[in-house]
DNA sequence: CTGAAAGCGCTAACAT
DNA sequence: ATGTTAGCGCTTTCAG
């Protein structure tokens, strides 16, 4: 391991001028800089980073955080979408990129308080999280790629936008005819949860339609409907003929606890699922889906991290980031098969 | 920031005493342990890990190196696995996981050059890149997931047998009466095309088959066909009634081709995919695919460096690790519709 | 059982 | 344009 001290001696110059030269600093004769360099390579130089981020205090590197488990995660290609895009934009500012899966209690304020990175992006995490009150102290620079609802001002965020994508799900629903319609959002705490349900209800309202409350259900993310919600809302004396899945895995297990149960799709119920993976496409039928741009939510989210570690904006306002969505349709929805007595007279407002 | 002169102040004690107590070493009364350890919760210390990366000399973090840029490599599920299993096993040792991808002539060397991991697991690097001579000859631990082929002694490695993979594939799509077959191999950098070679061209000599090189192809991985081998192939005066696709991707790709040159898939050509990821299962027709378990794979290499990282073996032998593969029956492989001489006559031996 | 001193390899003032 | 001097916060000898 050679050191820059060696590199010194071997140059005859000082350890700083050699210092000056690695990292490019200006004022530097031009064949100092030169032989230098040259022993530099000869001695087959490489910074320590250790040493330059004890004493610069900087690490170059970027954690982040997701409150899954490294199967969840990887199982569901939007995350995959989402670290694609933050790589990338970090890469671009040659910024390592430190992954930590933050499920079961797994603390992940250590990577910022022991300094192992320079800055958190934080993903999925349920309002209410124990650490978040340490990591918001502690004045690090992080961004969150959901909202966490019960710090709205104090966090920098970004995030689609769902209560709109909702909206577009239940307009296409009603359009197709459809009055009864069931809505899975995912767990109470996520904020998106929350941000759907606030779609559905005011765009039911604004068309002038019933809302029911047991045609909404909380549940988690992902859950192969384990959990027998679409069960539920079949067996409801007045049944939806259409549901509204929180994601692609969701809506793909509800339509084989649905075929199973001897309905067709979308003859019989229509389907819209949220994310619109590649699962979306590859399923059958494929889905119609509430289309969310994963690579440009993480590099949405770098590149305000990046901008937060360049100007460390002491009290600014944290900034938010509202990322449109888009209601792509597929086969998995169609017209309601019910006759209803709204069913035609409806006026779009 | 607090540091453990502080605490060392605070609690009246050495800041030696106050680093073994933060340690956990042992020699310490138990009731200067308590009053260090009160000491540092009052001052809500956290120990500095690039100070003690530094003077310890490692780092606690393993680097992931992909050969293939973001995009590619959370494109294609198998990743997904392979990083999950990496990401488990590194978990039950507190390591974290840093990850590079070097596609493009990125450098990857340096991460362990310049100290930021203590070692690297290197995934799909082909062979002859310029950068693994270097990396040897540091002495880092390193541990590849397939072999390099030019330095096969010289590396750790973990691979899924691809030639048995292919072996059983081609004893599959004979079953079935096929005995023109192609191969779509990846890249030739890398081992997996060679291993993959080995098998078809051994399980058809066995089988008394005849080998004909116009059926083997090298390309890329992951391609969408762009290359064009699907219609070269069915352009052969005597052209394939079963193709085997270096993997999922490709074989979709291949499916739509074939279907729009207006072959019907099986029933005119039967088409093997290779990994079964997720996308073989939602594909249609649902594809037969030789299985290779990402997650073990991943898992395994981690744990393989995790070892090294533990019991530094000077110059033990490198360590190797094939992992079995299973051919998984779905839709898209069927009986040969064309009458040959060999059918039914054929010998298992 | 506990402590003092000497670095790890680099950066950051402040000289010159 | 170049060099000197302190540290960064911790671990590691080696002494008590």
């Amino acid at each position: 391991m050679t050191t820059l001290q060696e590199v010194a001696k071997a140059s005859g110059f000082s350890i700083k001028t050699v210092s000056r030269v690695i990292n490019n600093e200006p004022n530097v004769a031009a064949h100092t800089r030169e032989a230098v360099l040259d022993a530099a390579r000869r001695l087959n130089y490489q910074p320590n980073f250790q040493a330059r981020n004890l004493a610069s205090g900087r690490t170059n590197a970027v954690g982040v955080v997701i409150h899954l488990s490294a199967r969840e995660v990887f199982e569901y290609p939007l995350f995959n979408e989402i670290l694609s895009g933050i790589s990338e934009a970090l890469q671009a500012h040659r910024l390592d990129l430190l992954l930590r899966f933050a499920d079961n209690d797994v603390r992940y304020t250590d990577l910022v308080l022991q300094k192992r990175v320079d800055g958190l992006i934080l993903m999925s995490i349920p309002a209410g999280d124990p650490q978040i009150p340490a990591l918001l102290e502690s004045k690090a620079p992080c961004v969150f790629t959901c909202r966490v609802t019960d710090n709205p001002q104090q966090t920098h965020w970004v995030d689609s936008d769902f209560t709109d994508g909702i909206a577009q799900a239940v307009e296409h629903l009603v359009d197709l005819g459809h009055t009864t319609i069931g809505l899975v959002a995912g767990p109470r705490a996520l904020a998106l949860s929350q941000l759907k349900r606030d779609g559905y209800t005011r765009t039911l309202e604004r068309l002038g339609l019933d809302i029911r409350d047991d045609l909404i259900r909380y549940g988690d993310l992902f859950t192969h409907d384990g959990d027998g919600t679409t069960r539920y809302f079949m067996n409801l004396s007045n049944p939806p003929t259409a549901i509204i899945y929180n994601d692609d895995l969701q809506a793909i297990a509800g339509i084989q606890e649905l075929t199973s149960m001897g309905y067709t799709i979308p003859d019989d119920v229509s389907v819209i699922s949220v994310d619109d993976t590649r699962l979306a496409r590859y399923a059958t039928p494929p889905l119609t889906s509430v289309h969310q741009d994963g690579f440009l939510k993480g590099k949405t989210a770098a590149d305000a991290l990046i901008r937060l570690l360049l100007h460390p904006d002491g009290n600014a306002p944290p900034v938010s980031h509202q990322l449109p969505v888009k209601l792509i349709v597929r086969g998995s929805t169609g017209p309601c098969s019910q006759t209803s007595s709204r069913n035609g007279s409806r006026q779009r407002t």
